[in-house]
DNA sequence: GTCTATACTTCGATAGAC
DNA sequence: GTCTATCGAAGTATAGAC
């Protein structure tokens, strides 16, 4: 179980080039593409690299799926602070890159351990954020957080914007645009008048 | 292209449990696990039974899917005309080990175009079907369904449905349990006295 | 830090005997 | 209808030279 290779420096230009390199292979051809070779290839580099800075394609995965939610969190953030933040994070969760990114490691994430475990607590962790955001919104607002708590609103946007990608990727919309609708009706609802 | 050799009769036995064997291997270990050595091991038989029976790996897959669905489609009917087609729809759409082969059918599709197109035109029938349903369902309640059209609603309870498995199988659950609960609300709204 | 060379495994797929 | 035998391609991973 334990390596006795030798492994590559953290800081290198070409580990994070194979990084990224995974990143792409990963939302362009799917997680089982992402192979040693493919990602070598698409860095533009050898394969035996890819087993110089990464234990094995695991580790790899894994580091492509912390670096791709550092990147979403510092978004997250700035979207709470903007000054509306309710659309700010609607227009977030409808990213369709990110959610096929997320679609890929989900199917992923059913059967490699590793992954579930990465995954499990990045999710709630995102959930957490915005749920406290929203709630804080609805309240000011006067909504009956018993009755509609944020994190519920905050897991059905989610769902929807989730499935809405994953469905449009297929050529399958039936619904989405309507849906849609009601959450933008809703957002302008409980943003009239926050500007004062 | 064309296939020259040989290919085993559609009524067998064998084809039938390769079948079987390969939807096993794909909710069990995922999509890039479906093989034909693991498939053939699952179900007992030898390696050469599943080139003999089906085109190439991924014609066996598509009848997987097409197996699937049919069999879905089965209990979707039968919810429709059930005395709370509302309630069984939910429970239906609910079911947890027929979103995981969603997702797993659903990532492969991202870049297999031959799954894509199966995927899609079936998802949009059983979305049309549902639509139908919960229309006049609606309608006979007396919703606003311009402002909340039954495609919507059918699309955000699929997403939510959908993402609760998703979700559920990593160990994330934040927010799962109170939308539960709205939309159990809401059904037992648009249920009261509907036996009349 | 990067390369050649190599070992071993598993993949999809086919030819042809029985 | 099922088997043995076999192919080439691609996979993970390592050892060791430069």
């Amino acid at each position: 179980m334990t390596i006795t290779r030798r492994l590559g420096n953290k800081n290198s230009k070409n580990r994070a080039a194979l990084i990224k390199a995974a990143e792409t292979v990963m939302c362009r051809d799917g997680y089982a593409s992402v192979t040693a070779r493919k990602v070598a290839t698409e860095a533009g580099l050898k394969v035996q690299l890819v087993y110089y800075y990464f234990e094995s394609m695991d580790a790899l995965v894994i580091e492509v799926i912390e670096k791709h939610s550092a990147s979403r969190m510092k978004h997250f953030v700035k979207a709470l602070t903007s000054s509306n933040p309710l659309r700010a994070l609607w227009e977030l969760n409808r990213n369709k890159s990110s959610a096929l990114f997320t679609t890929e490691i989900l199917a992923m994430a059913n059967h490699k351990e590793s992954i579930r475990q990465a995954l499990a607590s990045i999710g709630d962790e995102f959930r957490q954020l915005q749920s406290q955001a929203i709630d804080e919104i609805l309240r000011a607002k006067g909504v009956n957080t018993d009755r509609y708590p944020a994190t519920a609103i905050v897991a059905t946007v989610a769902a929807l914007s989730r499935a809405m990608a994953q469905d449009s990727a297929l050529g399958a919309n039936i619904g989405y645009a309507e849906a849609e609708a009601i959450i933008e009706d809703l957002i302008t609802e409980l943003t009239k008048g926050s500007s004062d």
